[in-house]
DNA sequence: TCAGCGGGAAATACAGTGTATCGACATGAG
DNA sequence: CTCATGTCGATACACTGTATTTCCCGCTGA
């Protein structure tokens, strides 16, 4: 036999790590969501079979834990301002921005416990940006209401802007598309505030508003941690 | 062919409607969370094939969408009281307490618009609640801030809730459970205000985390509301 | 140098999913 | 009685997460 008959040698399987698995896990979501994220789509993309995952990840849910602390480390500044404020509002900021990068990470943000290198650093930088300016109580108060904030406003924006993309149009029209429907109800009469809302409210981009919110939050946390002198 | 030969005619199919199908849905997810719900489940529950379903829905994400608005059903109170403060707290603990009926629910919140009568009776209650009070954009952002504290809170509050259960133990165990890593975590001292936070944070329970989140979220309302007389 | 073997990767398998398509049957019209 | 219609169930398909089996390559011992 000739060498010309003779096969390549199958190439050897390329080596693995969790790194390269979440990269590509990543990737996947940001192109097609995370329903695009499947197993054998993963594996596909780094040359492998299915199963070869299972050497790094036990489960599924596991992989979308190691996703969901991959981007939290986008959501970590280099430095920490001193000024508490601004350290909480950069990091709910970067939180909003992460999302917009990664629009899967609304359906993980407050779906499980961050318990992840990154995650526990972002907690960290949280309450270190209120340690010291009240009891640890309070601050644990406060890092939770702001975080909820983050977490319902990111995903409340990030709804908007999916609905508004679905219908393929910019957001002038979307109440048109969905106009059929929610103009039909509001004509009801019996949403007169929302009816209101919707006619006289002026919109306002998704990007003041979040940060209209997370200002009235973190006045409220002012005003605990920093009790007006009666 | 005597009539014992005979068989029985096919039992003729039972009438079906959306309400049912959401029911059936509903239950299933109750018992089994949203993962429980598929198609040909809730097909089953019904004595109907499969496909019967695509006569009421058009897809598996609307009879989601239909699940999500019936349990908004059970959000708006019967009499909605006067004062706006009362008012709005009384729909967002609401919402906890229909999360915490259907733990599903904190799977969908916010998660995609809330279009159905009930999610917009819901939206005109709370608009409702702050209408004359201050501007409408004012007014807007005041109810959107809140509903986010919600959806984050209530996440939060059901994922932790989940990540006890899946251990099995009770809340003190779980940091035991998961102790392996987070202890481990915490040893390296490169997390010191969260370690203090577990060391020396007293545990309070959800629902006083949740109402004091919301109590400062509130407070953040009534100050834009109703300004500070200068 | 060859036999056996151990381990890791791949192939196969399985139960289940959402949904498109097809076939049959029951019912109403002519 | 016959035929059309439209509704429902069965079937089909591509895909999912994961368990199990198979296979092959490189190593070790003789």
């Amino acid at each position: 036999m000739t060498v010309w008959d003779r096969p390549e040698p199958p190439t050897p399987p390329v080596p693995l790590d969790r790194e390269r698995i979440v990269a590509a896990a990543v990737a996947l979501a940001d192109e097609g969501g995370l329903e695009a994220v499947s197993l054998r789509k993963v594996a596909a993309r780094l040359s492998a079979g299915p199963m070869r995952l299972y050497g790094y990840i036990a489960t599924k849910e596991q992989l979308l834990d190691l996703m969901l602390d991959e981007v939290h480390a986008e959501i970590l500044p280099e430095e920490q301002p001193g000024d508490w404020r601004a350290a909480l509002g950069a990091l709910a900021h970067r939180t909003r921005q992460a999302a917009l990068r990664h629009l899967w990470l609304a359906d993980l943000l407050g779906g499980r416990p961050t318990l992840g290198p990154n995650g526990l650093a972002v907690t960290e930088a949280r309450l270190a940006a209120l340690h010291g300016l009240a009891d640890i109580d309070t601050v644990m108060r406060a890092v939770e209401t702001v975080s909820a904030y983050c977490t319902g406003a990111v995903r409340r924006e990030v709804a908007n802007l999916r609905a508004e993309r679905a219908t393929g149009l910019s957001k002038r029209d979307w109440q048109r598309a969905h106009g059929p429907h929610v103009t039909r109800m509001l004509a009801t009469g019996r949403f007169p505030a929302l009816a209101e809302a919707v006619h006289d409210g002026s919109d306002v981009d998704a990007e003041a508003s979040f940060t209209t919110g997370l200002d009235w939050v973190l006045d409220a946390v002012a005003a605990k941690i920093a009790p007006p002198p009666v």
